[in-house]
DNA sequence: GAGAATTGCGTAAACGTTTTCGGAAGCCTC
DNA sequence: GAGGCTTCCGAAAACGTTTACGCAATTCTC
């Protein structure tokens, strides 16, 4: 004898009172539930997932896919982990798990979503490194699977969404660096179709041109998303005919192989080359010039994560009644040496 | 009519046949497979997982559990994503799939295990950031679920597992440095029981003797494994009456910081005093002077610790006659500037 | 060509829960 | 004290699979 029928023959009681005391149904009395709560930590019982998930159709749990090839990649973990922790204080008031769907370098993400989706191993999802053509959207909205994403899509109205507000980060930086005197100013951005390079892109030509700064193509660089891609990053802007004075990077990361890039070729990173970076990180104030870049609050990205997904779930919907959510997320400037140093 | 019992109507044949069909077992003709099977593309069939999961005792899926917040963390992201691609290069082998359990910051990892278990949302687990005393060991053991840490504990003949050698790092590091005539070489530790550190700082007493130097304690310098902690050491160390000649850092992410912290002294890195850290990241290189430090294959490692996993799960152990796996993971050396000068 | 072996399939039980339904007992109301 | 309400609980069905068992039809064996 195992599982609920074991608590409920201990204690000489049906197994359907059993489950209605432990879900904290109104149609028992107050006596027999402490009974079954008693007895049910005494004998170390645990509701079997497999069988609630079987006759409720709910997993109670979440997931969160990322792809761990992606460009995104060049966040160091604390980015995701901080973001994990928001999501979760939030799941966790409904005693709901996270659990992290880690779609391998080899296989294409719209295929291992849509296995997980048939797995049902979860309720909702968030997904994350959003592509400007994302068949996943699709995918989701078809099966019905509640879903937000971290980021946007090239059709923004087709499901909820978070996103950094990068068009801010774009426009501040430009703005700072025209203030300086930069004209000339480069991007560094990731080469694929991902939602933060377009982004970005699109929002770096709208300040220039709100600066009567004449956009060029020459000025952008696509690179990877790492310090590679920010030595690689360097060693083009050095040996482009008419020298930026100043470089837009999209990662923190590459900053230290764009740094590294600039003095091997004896040019001095924030006095040659001012350089603002789009995320904030531990590294950033550890540079030597510190990095002018962006911060945010991982968590309270996290949280209203998971808020706005709890509210596009029908079991939730009353509780967090948000409808859905299209929200661009603020960040802080944090002022470093990295772009201090004025031109012409 | 949905799940297996339309499949079964549409093709006018019995559900068993068709469970059989798609389960590959030999008891079906192949011609009614094939239609099954056809059958099954065509109307989109998947098996409901909570159905199989509930008669069969089995999810088909492992988990690796980590904790964000811990020591660990101080990992640039490619750390655990590296090993997840391994390990599921070898779970996908045999139709697994990994998922990642995040253990939030304010949650007991052991609380946090227990409930994982019981939730019996995997069929095996994957540890890490293991602890001298770790609790975990015994609640896996208990519960009876196979499992594998990535890293050692206090007692590491109770459990399978795979750790780095730390050991062999700390042996060279202090054998190059003693080499180039470092005598006072001090070195960075976390502060918790966290076993890299522990593990790590014994190595470093055992090489010390080996070269006839005494261990003094005020070379210890304990700290959190970040840039900030690295900045923190420099800081320590700087204050030395007798300021040590060289450092054994582990994390790389620690010598941005100690960098920074030396730099800000006026001191130099690499000439002043000598820097060697644990594990190669694409940091390493690009930092000025490049690092030397320690390089293994994490996807390697994750396939080792799929098929170790793999050997202790009863339904596989006859594919993975391994036993029982206790492995110390070699890493290479990478040489870089940041040792380079001689002492003395 | 009779008996034995093999092949292929249908039937039904089982996995562990939750939840609907109904009914027994107690309480209230007048 | 009869009837209605409430409170509490047991019985049983249902969720979607897999698999043990048994049986019919076919093939093999000599």
């Amino acid at each position: 004898m195992k599982g609920i029928r074991r608590l409920a023959e201990h204690l000489n009681i049906s197994i359907g009172t059993v489950s209605r005391a432990l879900n904290g149904r109104p149609d028992v009395n107050e006596a027999t539930r402490r009974r079954v709560l008693d007895a049910a930590t005494e004998l170390g019982y645990v509701p079997n997932q497999a069988g609630r998930t079987l006759r409720q159709g709910t997993t109670n749990a979440v997931g969160f896919m990322m792809e761990s090839g992606a460009d995104t990649s060049g966040n160091p973990d604390n980015f995701f982990f901080g973001v994990f922790d928001g999501v979760q204080a939030v799941l966790s008031r409904h005693q709901l798990d996270l659990v992290v769907l880690p779609c391998a370098t080899d296989e294409d993400p719209t295929e291992y979503l849509r296995r997980m989706i048939a797995r049902r191993l979860v309720d909702a999802l968030i997904i994350s490194a959003t592509h400007r053509k994302d068949p996943r959207v699709e995918l989701l909205n078809k099966a019905h699977v509640p879903f937000i994403a971290l980021g946007r899509t090239g059709t923004p109205s087709d499901h909820p969404w978070i996103d950094l507000d990068f068009e801010g980060v774009a426009n501040r930086a430009v703005d700072r660096l025209v203030a300086k005197g930069h004209r000339s100013i480069a991007v560094a951005v990731p080469s694929s179709d991902i939602n933060l390079g377009v982004i970005f892109l699109q929002a770096y030509k709208d300040a220039l041109a709100r600066h009567g700064i004449a956009f060029e193509q020459s000025l952008v660089i696509y690179t990877s998303s790492s310090e590679q891609g920010g030595y690689q990053a360097a060693h083009q802007l050095i040996s482009m005919a008419q020298r930026p004075t100043a470089i837009l990077l999209v990662y923190e990361l590459m900053a230290i192989g764009f740094y590294r890039g600039l003095r091997d070729a004896g040019l001095n990173p924030g006095q040659d080359v001012a350089v603002i970076a789009f995320r904030e990180s531990p590294l950033s104030r550890f540079l030597s010039p510190a990095l002018t870049c962006f911060r945010l609050s991982l968590r309270d990205v996290g949280i209203a994560l998971g808020e706005s997904l709890l509210a596009s779930m029908p079991a939730y919907a009353d509780i967090y009644p948000q409808g859905i959510v299209h929200r661009v997320w603020p960040m802080e400037l944090v002022e470093g040496d990295s772009d201090n140093a004025r031109n012409g």
